[in-house]
RNA sequence: GCUCGUUUAGCUCAGUUGGUUAGAGCAAUUGAUUUACAUUCAAUAGGCCGUAGGUUCGAGUCCUACAAUGAGCACCA
């Protein structure tokens, strides 16, 4: 049959995937074996794959296929979060392009199309993780608002609130205008951005003709201030101590009050307080009973309060105030400033702080057991310099707004019956809160009489649970699924998300399973393009993934992400890296047609098949251990490193080359069974990494039973490691590489047989002799115990190797060669001298290190004396 | 502003408790090729280990300061 010259990645993916869907391969059911447990951090629904999700999902397949051929039970759980904010304005945009706006709609209806919505788009995320090869347990996808799902989320609140850890408050919240709804602190995204200082004078009370200039950023709030504010300290303004001031166009008078919250040096001293819009004007406000003025609409366009700019937007109003203050002689003056701003990390929209009731969870003492189990390394962070910031944040712990004023989310279980700030119940059901009602306002109340909050749940007050409510653990506490799978072991996320996400799932582990809910965080970087800017849509400087999947095959794009993504590092993606993906894929895919090509016959072994059979064993055995290692240590990238040196480097280009049969020639069996053997070895070894071409070679290289597929096959264990052998094959290596310097110095073709004399000055082992033959492709290799005049030569170890001359031979470069190594060698051996002749350093140093010293000192002087004699022969 | 990282070859990164004159992959350069693979092979070159001090017999590694850069947090209108 005639074998492809290149690997074609499409077909296998497509056979392989389904093939293992069919077998049943991704699915975990609880068994006697060991759980291996990842769950996926669920994207959003409104989602659509991009480079992030590769880089994280492709490093979860990769531990969760490894696991599963190291013998445990791997359930990896897929599923797709709600995401509140970023669904409803999609449903809602999408509406609109059909005529319809959200408020002709009730409540019901709107969910209808949500769902709609959802049901049509919310999956494709998870379809493309597909093509990617992610072996997840597809039957256990979950949605956040599953039915269950949602029930636990419902409880939890419930459970939260009895516990008075939920709490219901007039706060000071991040409003989204866009949006409508509150945010909380951690959607607020702060950016620099160029503003104008506004100096603006207001008359004092009862004055001719005497002002106070304050400076601010939003003029517009000017119509909701209601005082004030120097410092008590300040000379300047001891004058208006007791005084009132009248705010300029609102020709509102407002007392002059005195706090050293106020900075003296910044703008002009002066402070103009406007406690609704302003969050420390707010606690000022508090603190010496200032009145409130609200001046917005939620829409961000002014109320009322706003006088004539009623209904107008308030950036607007920032410029027609501006011209207003000006033309009436109230503007002093305007500077360009530099400030911070918050944005809603979903809508982009500028923040408006502002007063409403809210729902909040007291989170001081839920973190604890937070905090004290990441910093004492029982949950732990790779890399572990994330745990500083994660305990920054935990240690300075605010409480968190949790309501949302949407529709598309888990509506809040709580039943008012009056106006009054007490005058609800919170409870799982209608009938459950008529009885609660009537017991706390002591008379009768109907069901027609309770208002269900109108409000949602943030998100990730249901996301916190999904290491437990994947698996029921709240609804069926204590059910075999999740008495199983809980807690998880490794949780592959972003640092963007430790506080949104990854804290807040501990926090919910400890306080409802007691227990962690993984054991490792593996935090991967911010994929980026070559000018080093994050890959995003809005920039559109992201490659599509499934295009890349489409041109270097789905293997060839993993190893391409992941060969060069250090933990916690951001990743610097070039598509060219997935070039060597490809690369790579189609090298072992050339290894097999060569050994596939070999016809075994029942002739001698030869001897360098033997040594290099040997050989290769140990290495491959030397690398086994290393590669565990790093995965032990969540070093993927360096583990991928070091597969794709054994399979290049040690497998194709040294063990092949030492074993391969003349051109046409027949292998003998022996050989050709443990270079089978060795494949299949290394095929394990890349499978995790590279699904596809592994399970397509590993049903090449050998007649498969039915079952016997790579990605359930074992992963090698460690045997044999004969470091001797592996140090002698370093000497035969650097002995080959020297024939082919000579034969690139001399322009000898690799063709041409050429002969190898040996003097041998020290021990030698001899047993790669053979390969040293057939690498170097020499007629002979002899030893001498005389020097071998008219040849080229080098040095290996104190050994002697002569290549005679054939014919014209370029002996000012020999001995430029030679006085090289030796300039080196007496350097080196200055160093060290110096070193043995420091007496400090003889008493200091441990005896091994002495010793190592005097050792390299005698090798020095007896490779010099080797040296010096050879340039002098050449000088004859 | 505060806290925590990072700084090693052109690029991306290793470099263990301080102990050979610092390594890898990619890129570069030179050469090879009717024999598995030009998606190949072989070889070469490339480093005041951010800067300045200090500790030590010995520092890429430990300490101090500074600089650059990144992240998190907090913000003054």
């Amino acid at each position: 049959m005639e074998i492809s010259k290149t690997y074609e990645s499409g077909k296998a993916e497509e056979k392989w995937y389904a093939h293992w869907m069919e077998k049943g391969y991704f699915k975990s059911v609880p068994d006697d074996r060991e759980p291996y447990t990842v769950v996926i951090p669920p994207p959003n629904v409104t989602g659509v794959l991009h480079m992030g999700h590769m880089l994280n999902n492709t490093i979860q397949d990769v531990l969760v296929r490894r696991a599963r051929m190291l013998g445990k039970n791997a359930c990896w759980v897929p599923g797709t979060d709600h995401a509140s904010i970023a669904t409803e304005a999609k449903v809602v945009q999408k509406l609109r392009q059909e005529g319809i706006k959200k408020s002709d709609l009730t409540r019901d209806e709107f969910l209808k199309h949500a769902f709609e919505w959802k049901d049509k788009h919310g999956g494709i995320i998870l379809e493309q993780l597909k093509k990617l090869g992610a072996s997840c347990d597809w039957d256990r996808t979950n949605f956040t608002m599953d039915p269950e799902y949602s029930e636990s989320v419902i409880d939890v609140f419930i459970d939260l609130f009895k516990k008075g850890k939920v709490y219901r408050g007039v706060r000071m919240v991040n409003w989204d205008p866009e949006a409508l709804t509150a945010l909380s602190d951690e959607e607020v995204i702060h950016k620099e951005v160029n503003s104008k200082l506004f100096y603006v004078r207001y008359k004092i009370a009862g004055s001719e003709d005497q002002w106070l200039t304050i400076a601010t950023t939003r003029p517009e709030t000017i119509l909701g201030d209601t005082a004030i504010c120097i410092n008590p300290n300040d000379e300047r303004f001891k004058n208006l101590h007791g005084k009132q001031a009248i705010v300029p166009i609102a020709n509102r008078t407002i007392p002059i009050i005195l706090d050293d919250y106020v900075d003296m040096e910044f703008g002009t001293g002066c402070l103009k307080v406007t406690p609704a819009h302003d969050t420390n004007d707010y606690e000022l406000g508090k603190k010496h009973g200032i009145e409130t003025i609200d001046i917005f609409h939620d829409n961000g366009t002014l109320n009322a309060h706003g006088m004539h700019y009623d209904g107008m937007d308030r950036f607007e109003v920032r410029k027609a105030i501006e011209k207003e203050l000006y033309d009436k002689g109230y503007l002093v003056k305007t500077e360009d400033h530099i400030n911070k701003i918050g944005f809603s990390e979903r809508t982009n929209a500028v923040i408006e702080p502002k007063l409403s009731l809210q729902w909040f969870v007291d989170m001081k003492e839920l973190s604890q057991p937070a905090l004290d189990n990441v910093m004492n390394g029982n949950i732990r962070f790779h890399p572990e310099k994330f745990k500083n910031t994660y305990r920054h944040w935990m240690e300075n712990i605010k409480d968190w707004c949790i309501s949302r004023q949407l529709w598309w989310g888990h509506r809040i279980p709580a039943w008012y019956f009056g106006s009054g700030a007490d005058e609800f119940v919170v409870s799982k059901t209608l009938e459950e809160a008529v009885k609660l009602a009537t017991e706390k306002s002591g008379r009768a109340i109907s069901a027609d009489e309770l208002r269900q909050d109108e409000d949602v749940l943030d998100t990730w007050f249901s996301s916190w649970l999904w290491p437990i409510s994947v698996f029921n653990g709240l609804t069926d506490p204590g059910n075999k699924e999740i008495t199983y799978y809980y807690p998880t072991n490794d949780l592959v996320t972003a640092p963007e998300i430790m506080f949104f996400w990854v804290a807040r799932m501990i926090i919910a582990g400890y306080e409802y399973m007691d227990e962690l809910p993984f054991k490792n965080v593996y935090y991967t970087g911010i994929v980026r393009d070559k000018l080093g800017r994050k890959m995003s849509k809005s920039l559109g400087n992201s490659p599509d993934p499934l295009d890349l999947i489409t041109q270097y095959g789905a293997d060839g794009v993993r190893m391409g992400i992941l060969i060069s993504s250090p933990a916690g590092n951001d990743l610097p993606f070039d598509s060219s890296q997935c070039e060597q993906g490809r690369n790579f894929t189609n090298k072992i895919w050339n290894a097999y047609r060569l050994v596939s090509s070999w016809e075994a016959k029942d002739i001698e072994q030869p001897k360098s098949s033997v040594v290099a059979i040997d050989w290769f064993e140990s290495k491959f055995n030397k690398a086994l251990l290393e590669i565990n290692d790093l995965f032990d240590k969540f070093r993927i990238s360096e583990a991928l490193m070091a597969i794709y040196k054994l399979v290049w480097d040690d497998f194709c280009s040294w063990y092949l080359e030492m074993i391969k049969p003349g051109y046409e020639q027949p292998i003998d069996h022996k050989t050709l069974e443990s270079t089978k053997n060795f494949f299949e070895q290394i095929l394990k070894l890349m499978h995790p990494y590279m699904p596809f071409v592994s399970e397509e070679l590993w049903h090449l290289i050998r007649e498969r039973k039915e079952g016997e597929d790579i990605i359930v096959a074992a992963w090698p264990t460690v045997s044999v490691i004969n470091e001797e052998l592996l140090s002698q094959f370093e000497i035969a290596e650097e002995v080959i590489t020297n024939i082919r310097n000579v034969r690139k110095q001399n322009n000898i073709a690799s063709k041409v047989k050429m002969e190898l004399l040996v003097k041998k000055n020290g021990e030698l082992n001899t047993g790669f002799d053979a390969v040293i033959v057939k690498m170097g492709n020499l007629s002979l290799l002899e030893y001498r115990s005389e020097k071998v005049g008219n040849a080229n030569s080098f040095l290996v170890r104190s050994n002697e190797y002569f290549i005679p001359f054939g014919e014209a031979v370029d002996l000012e470069a020999e001995q430029n060669k030679l006085q090289e190594e030796l300039d080196y060698t007496k350097g080196f051996l200055v160093s060290v001298q110096k070193k043995l002749q420091n007496e400090k350093f003889m008493a200091g140093a441990p005896d091994q290190v002495v010793a190592m010293e005097r050792k390299k000192e005698a090798d020095a002087l007896e490779k010099i004396a080797i040296l010096e004699e050879k340039i002098g022969a050449l000088k004859v």
